[in-house]
DNA sequence: CATATTACTTGTTAAATGCAAGTGAAAAAT
DNA sequence: ATTTTTCACTTGCATTTAACAAGTAATATG
């Protein structure tokens, strides 16, 4: 990995590094996607986000893989699909996420309120339930992928 | 201020308008700053955090001041000065930069240690303090602005 | 009153993003 | 079997945003 110009700066203060990762208008929102509405595929970020570009779309999946948040594996029934997959450290995401849409649950007006009702109400069971959704998915994969 | 394309979508599921706010490399970082580092001044944004240019950190302070976020009086002391505060929406990012510390300092090497642990060991106690710290600051202020 | 600080602004250049069109491989339809 | 669709992209170009360097206005300090 390059070191760069900025680089003695990087790991001195927690969330340098990360902000270069997470610092732009979609990663979230993929990663959201990913955690919340078990979005999988290509298609369905690029129908989901109105404005995004689709060379946009491509490198930050790409940079998701890269810094581990997400692995992409062909799909076994449809050789055309990539099915993409939060990671360990992705799912990890989860309390940040779910910080951040109370906190803008609190401050916009926003749609999906059954959710922001129940993340407020058992937020430990909201992200419980959350990594137990994602390891069923992680281990479905694994079954059709061949073990 | 005119409508964006994408302006539909912006509501429809919550973060989405966060991310418009803070989905950049460095919002998060000012907030960080001020919430955890105390903060106030341009020349300390700017001294710290190499790489900023100056017009993009006068466009942040402004956006963050824009969004509710921050807020800027000038200093009664030195008439050059601006402090910027957090608000009380911009404090309530807290939980949001906590958790997302821990998430970074779980995945990347990270100084600070003992500020993670102290995060990790009293994730209320932390969030408890830096409230209070937040509201002992407002306090001078309003004090030496003349009650 | 000269010099220094502070918080910026104003160009200009470089990089990132947005948009339209196109590609190649695999699947579905004819 | 071959044409048409679908899917996951890439490529090229226009536009927007960010980075860098320099300058400015309003205090403050010596």
């Amino acid at each position: 990995m390059p070191q760069k110009r900025n680089a003695k700066r990087r790991s001195e203060c927690p969330l340098n590094v990360s902000v270069e990762m997470l610092g732009d208008r979609w990663s979230l929102l993929i990663i959201r996607d990913m955690m919340l509405r078990e979005f999988r595929t290509y298609k369905q970020f690029m129908e989901c986000y109105e404005g995004i570009a689709t060379n946009i779309l491509a490198d930050r999946l790409r940079r998701l893989t890269a810094n581990g948040i997400v692995t992409a594996a062909p799909d076994p029934r449809d050789g055309r699909k990539l099915n993409y997959q939060l990671t360990a450290k992705g799912i990890g995401l989860a309390p940040v996420l779910t910080e951040m849409v109370l906190w803008a649950a609190a401050h916009e007006d926003t749609g999906n309120q059954a959710l922001v009702q129940l993340m407020r109400a058992d937020k430990k069971g909201f992200l419980a339930g959350v990594r137990k959704g994602w390891e069923e998915r992680k281990a479905e994969e694994r079954k059709s992928t061949g073990s």
